[in-house]
DNA sequence: TTAAATGCAAACTATTTGCACGTAA
DNA sequence: TTACGTGCAAATAGTTTGCATTTAA
């Protein structure tokens, strides 16, 4: 990743912090940089090893401190597939998840306009969505992977 | 629920595991009717709790065992909220689920063929869905509750 | 200076597994 | 009769919590 772009990531991520009253600490910082770098699903626990090689002291609670902590600041989404471990997503546009059975890969489905508004008019009167997740699982040809 | 149902679900069931090699179970039966005559989404441990009143024995590895089962024999289907604990449906047909932030209680958004039809139609050229979930978080009027 | 964040270990929750006993076919 | 299913207890995986120590502001 560019220089420019990690300087803008950091000083989105302060910003976000100061908002809500909280301290910038490099375990944050290096959680953040890790997970927008590689724009892949990880877990807590790809996110620890990754972490280690830049800051080989964190720990495991701290990881999971600083996700949720970049959760509740809207810098990141967590992504579930039944109750397989937590994964954690830097794309905050609204996008659907495919999983291929084959690879484990996870791929973000961009969706536009029309298609969210074709989404959440399945709901009958009565329901008001926040949120929405979509996720597929199925196979994928060779080229994508 | 009615005498006639009960049957139709007791044979059904049967017929299924018989399919599979498996054998008829009271458990298995008692755990199957419990999940079929109430249409909500019971968590394992709620279906413990209700076959009890008619196998007050039964464990909590048997209910995991049933509900396993039954999932592969299709006549029931998981569904996950994030890492909440898994929740149980015996509806098969296509359909979304609600879930209502201020009650907890999930609800089936029914979906005809055009609304699946739309939500495939978001995956790119080289991706094969055999699943998907769709889910959405919000809040209802009174007058569902 | 001091309240907030970290690191460690222990706790917790949902689920799974191993094994002796019971039971459907 | 016998392989499959159950019930119990212990194990496991992911995540959270309590607390002494460190650190950002």
């Amino acid at each position: 990743m560019s220089i420019d772009r990690k300087v803008k990531h950091k000083l989105e991520l302060h910003k976000a912090l100061q908002q809500k009253g909280l301290r910038s600490t490099k375990q944050r910082s290096c959680v953040y940089q890790t997970i927008v770098s590689k724009q892949d699903h990880p877990t807590a626990d790809d996110i620890l090893l990754r972490v280690r090689k830049k800051l080989p002291s964190i720990s495991l609670a701290t990881i999971y401190n600083c996700l949720e902590t970049l959760v509740d600041c809207g810098l990141i989404k967590q992504v579930n597939f039944d109750r397989s471990p937590t994964r954690f997503c830097p794309n905050l546009t609204p996008h659907a998840h495919f999983k291929c059975n084959q690879t484990g890969q996870i791929f973000d489905i961009t969706l536009d306009k029309d298609s969210v508004k074709d989404l959440k008019s399945v709901l009958p009167k009565g329901f008001k969505a926040q949120n929405f997740e979509l996720s597929f699982l199925g196979s994928t040809d060779q080229s994508l992977n």
